[in-house]
DNA sequence: AATGAAATTTGCAATCATTGTTATTTAGTA
DNA sequence: TACTAAATAACAATGATTGCAAATTTCATT
């Protein structure tokens, strides 16, 4: 269930943050391109149009949007650091072979152990590697 | 169920890897600190027994025996890459207080989801957030 | 519309983990 | 002992990310 580009301008508005053209742009960039784009695919393929854009502003605005809670950082293996709208109840599948990164359904929120009885749990990341069907 | 050095060591040479001084360092330190160390914490600590260490061979060492399967990277946020034994069925839990990495139990090879009844899965592995006991 | 304070953006320098490269050392073998 | 390949060391290079200071933009107030 992704939330409309509408519906996250209205979460920004609510939470105070002020709606800019970079951080517009931004969000419209990840709404419209699910593929968990690096920061530099980002800022090279906005650079393109808007070509005052800086790559901090990427980061920073990537930031602020992720501690807002409508982005999501997802760290694969290679310290390469992506980025996501935020959505519930869904893991990551990375292909060793091309490298694409894909969404699949899975109650996350159903993960439990008794190893963590009496701790406060945050967040619960599923991650896995293997090869996709376009590569087998 | 942790493998002793002992039993990883059989391992290497049933690998035909040599086991070398700096290498057998490492894996020991690897049993005897389960902490999930980075590179850097190896290294320090290595290199007050063993001074003509260097880092190069930690990362080198590493990334054979990860290559070898009795080492497994764990990628958390912040790119810090950690170490640790590979050992199956367990998570990895992060204190966003801390920063320490607790292990607990979870049967990784019961997940399933739908979405990848074409995918050949290698790895799976979950990550958790939140605050652990002692900084509650 | 003008003013001024605060937030945002920019450009570039700095950082830091990791990797590449090449020379040196070590180990195993003839 | 000499030879060949593997392993290690030292240091340079890379590349993603962050820090910082200046410039720009926004917004509230007049």
């Amino acid at each position: 269930m992704k939330p409309s580009f509408e519906a996250l301008k209205q979460e920004l508005a609510r939470k105070n943050i002020h709606l800019s053209h970079q951080r517009l742009k931004v969000l419209d960039y990840l709404t419209r391109y699910p593929c968990h784009p690096t920061a530099e695919q980002i800022f090279a393929d906005l650079h393109k149009d808007l070509s005052t854009l800086s790559k901090t502003t990427v980061y920073n605005t990537l930031r602020t949007l992720a501690e807002a809670g409508l982005v999501r950082v997802i760290t694969t293996d290679n310290n390469e650091s992506r980025y996501e709208i935020a959505t519930d109840n869904h893991g990551h599948f990375k292909c060793d072979c091309c490298g694409a990164i894909y969404d699949f359904w899975i109650d996350t929120e159903a993960l439990h152990s008794p190893d963590l009885a009496h701790f406060e749990i945050g967040s619960r990341s599923v991650y896995f590697k293997g090869v996709c069907p376009r590569c087998l």
